[in-house]
DNA sequence: ACCTGAACACCGTTCAAGT
DNA sequence: ACCTGAACACCGTTCAAGT
């Protein structure tokens, strides 16, 4: 963090100022290496472009010769980002198409857990341009694949699909906003009472649920995400079972008509 | 949109410099109620000290004996956005309590979906005072009371409920994020190109699920919620149809094994 | 006890150069 | 064609006053 690098030299001849660069001495690539290396250390909230100048030893306005905005920048990682992503969960066949899709779930999981920036540049800010988002593509249509041939209809395969990919990222996401908050609470010294305390008296069920200090409420812990996962699965499973005439569960039918009914009274 | 008020009056005694307010002109409820006001037009993201200041006709400074850090002001916010939540998810006993769980996810839903900045504070932002969360808790507990009534064991009772949250929270999350990025995209007038392009070459059954025009790929809408939705009652009327005797589904029970060999792998 | 402007260290971005 | 510092308008926050 030498941050003061010749602030009280004054502008004399001391040659310590930094050598101007010569022409071809930068490119988007290292830039864009140099940010996550810089992103790695202080996160992608605190990424700015006078530090990653610093981290480069290049002027910051160099940095705009190449990224005419600061999110031109981020957008640029978050497609290498997808690339790392899609690379890291490639989509392997198991014994049969539950336990794939199971699997492909938990390693999606784990990969987003695993990797802070990742999370950051994909799941919250997004954002990815149509090329990147070809490639996320590609690995869809492979696990859709497994569903129909396994027995699902084209419709019911990609709505058992979408369930299970906004079921990872929405409780990855909801555990990286509350990673972030201890991370900015604690750091200001603010309270560090993580666990709200539960009074047995006014809420009985939630003081019994909660009394083992494993559980907190409504939390995004692996036990919690396998839970609905497992949810949605064993409806694919019945929804395979019952064959491919009935559409739908004939469960949820009546359930769908209150739905529509209530989406038509908000609109 | 008053900013350049005075800036070329220079300091002469023309007097509407904005005269120096009396000793209890302003309020901690007062500075509350204008972020909001302020939030609306501009945005949780968008709002800044300054900005509220100009607002409320008041220099910025004197925001900081009320609240010494902006992150105070948001905390106070937030609370104040837990309590305008609360309000709006009352419990609601209906026929049944896979009704009474279905109508309470949507009117959770539907209350973030309307209204940016509660999710913004209260699911983007969180931080909740101890004292407002045990507002939040109050909430749970009768949900998960009428769960229990319904046969649920109470430890069955804890995770329907978590999963039905989580999957409220997740998914609204997702959809807001989503469209914080459009705004800031079309802002900057980049590209328009929402709907991503799917080959039917590469991926025909992608393209085939998407040819209506209305489906997106693992989109966050009102269907796809819907369909999560009814896969964790599903499982939780099953549960309370084979009674209390039998912890677990059954049918889940190889992939727990699953699981837990990949955590302990990982770990 | 409360309200205030000046000032500081940061940020993203632009401009008018330098080579 | 590339690299640069000075400068601008913003931000959050502190300080040393004013009343």
């Amino acid at each position: 963090m030498n941050v003061d690098g010749g602030a009280f030299v004054a502008k004399q001849a001391t040659t310590d100022k930094r050598q101007r660069r010569e022409r071809g001495s930068i490119n988007p690539d290292d830039i864009i290496k140099g940010a996550f290396e810089l992103a790695e250390e202080v996160g992608i909230d605190n990424l700015s472009m006078p530090l990653l100048g610093r981290h480069l030893g290049v002027g910051v306005t160099s940095i705009y010769w190449y990224f005419r905005k600061k999110d031109d920048l981020l957008s640029a990682m978050t497609d290498q980002a997808l690339r790392t992503y899609v690379f890291a969960t490639p989509y392997v066949a198991a014994d049969d198409w539950r336990e794939t899709l199971h699997n492909h779930a938990w390693t999606m999981r784990k990969t987003f857990m695993g990797n802070p920036i990742l999370c950051d540049l994909i799941l919250i800010r997004s954002a990815l341009s149509p090329k990147a988002a070809q490639l996320g593509v590609l690995e869809v249509e492979k696990s859709i694949a497994s569903l129909v041939e396994a027995g699902l209809s084209a419709e019911d395969a990609f709505e058992t699909y979408s369930a299970v990919s906004v079921h990872v990222r929405g409780s990855v996401v909801l555990q990286r906003l509350y990673e972030k908050n201890l991370a900015s609470a604690d750091g200001t010294g603010a309270q560090l009472d993580d666990r709200m305390a539960i009074d047995p008296e006014s809420t009985p069920l939630l003081a019994k649920a909660t009394a083992d200090g494993l559980h907190r409420i409504a939390t995004t812990d692996d036990a919690n995400f396998e839970y609905a996962l497992n949810c949605i699965l064993d409806h694919a499973e019945r929804l395979i079972a019952t064959g491919p005439k009935s559409k739908g569960s004939g469960k949820t039918t009546k359930s769908s008509v209150r739905q529509r009914n209530r989406a038509a009274a908000t609109n």
